[in-house]
DNA sequence: CCAGTATCGCACTGATCGCTGCCTTTTTGG
DNA sequence: CCAAAAAGGCAGCGATCAGTGCGATACTGG
């Protein structure tokens, strides 16, 4: 081969170096391997393959598949879902109900839910679980200082995120944004 | 070898011949490494030298691991629970999401349910989620036929099903009964 | 500009996997 | 009882996997 050699111009001290890159390359393919979906057996030298790394650099830096999975989970789920402020508790909530049924109704999360619940252990399934518990936290203590009587963190994970996970997860039922609101309906009272 | 030949005696024509034999010591073979999560890898080698029979078995009887797992999940989630019959709605709704959450609170049906998601895809979701709609269709319509006016089935799976899958796949927080009962008691409105 | 260090590419190796003919043994059906 | 069919055991094949030294390259602070 023997390319244009180096004079990469800018790849010096900034962020978003070469390890960088190469994690972000690696995690793109895990996802692209696991949406997929077909008979890649998702295994460190397909995703080093694909990732166009070498399978020593995956097998150093993550170790198993198990880790990787809940590595990119772990990023996947970090930041997707930024807490709604609508001024009332019934809007945060049915925003924030829509964003995460957009979000697990997508079937390429959906697939990387399964894959890292399959190899990630208990690891895995805190990574899908990703900062929802914080998140409702945040939301009802919003409504505390509103003066409001919001139901438990308890309470809300059973009426919102379970039904949206496990519909997501476990039937092929889609998402829809009627059945979203209908569950914020039920947990607040009708 | 050559143990006392064959003479077996009554391994004829009845049911539980050699095949179901066989069937029987893989999948009990898979549930054993499924939940030992030890860095066996489950594969069907691994499988088929812990169940005391020849790899080629497997494959020619399952094909892939995926569909080994979907298999030996339906076969565990059918007839688990037996739909009760207590007289009363929430008396029959209490002790079926009672039994339910035994069963997914057992370690090993977790980390086979969590596994049967990674590889088997859709067919593995649905093996998991095994006959629950039709278990919860008929404590509902018994409910019906005594006069009352119970909830939708889709309410009663949000309200009960889903809880207790999410908690018991994502989550480190036990199924307790007191929990299991406050499921049930919102359901029906307090 | 330059040493020191962390990260990555490369070339291997032993072990395992997925799979396939071929034959023996069991089960089925008349 | 006996042939036909189904299922399992056996040996072995190519391909891939997980993992390891070693050298090269890119980032770090001075």
């Amino acid at each position: 081969m023997s390319t244009s050699a180096s004079s990469s111009p800018q790849a010096g001290s900034r962020p978003g170096g070469r390890s960088a890159r190469v994690r972000a390359a690696v995690h793109r393919a895990v996802q692209e391997l696991v949406a997929d979906e077909t008979s890649e057996p998702l295994t460190i030298p397909v995703v080093a393959a694909r990732a166009g790394v070498h399978a020593t650099t995956v097998y150093r830096r993550w170790g198993t598949v198990g880790e990787l999975l809940a590595d990119v989970a772990t990023s996947r789920f970090s930041g997707d879902i930024v807490v709604p402020d609508t001024g009332s508790l019934r809007g945060d909530l049915e925003r924030y109900a829509s964003s995460l049924a957009k979000d697990l109704g997508d079937p390429d999360t959906l697939a990387l839910v399964r894959a890292t619940l399959g190899s990630g252990g208990e690891q895995g399934a805190a990574a899908c679980r990703g900062e929802r518990r914080q998140q409702i936290e945040a939301i009802l203590e919003r409504e505390r200082c509103r003066g409001g009587e919001p139901p438990t963190p308890e309470q809300t994970t059973d009426a919102l995120i379970a039904p949206l996970y496990y519909r997501a997860v476990f039937t092929d039922e889609p998402l829809s944004p009627e059945w979203t609101r209908g569950l914020v309906s039920h947990l607040l009272g009708d």
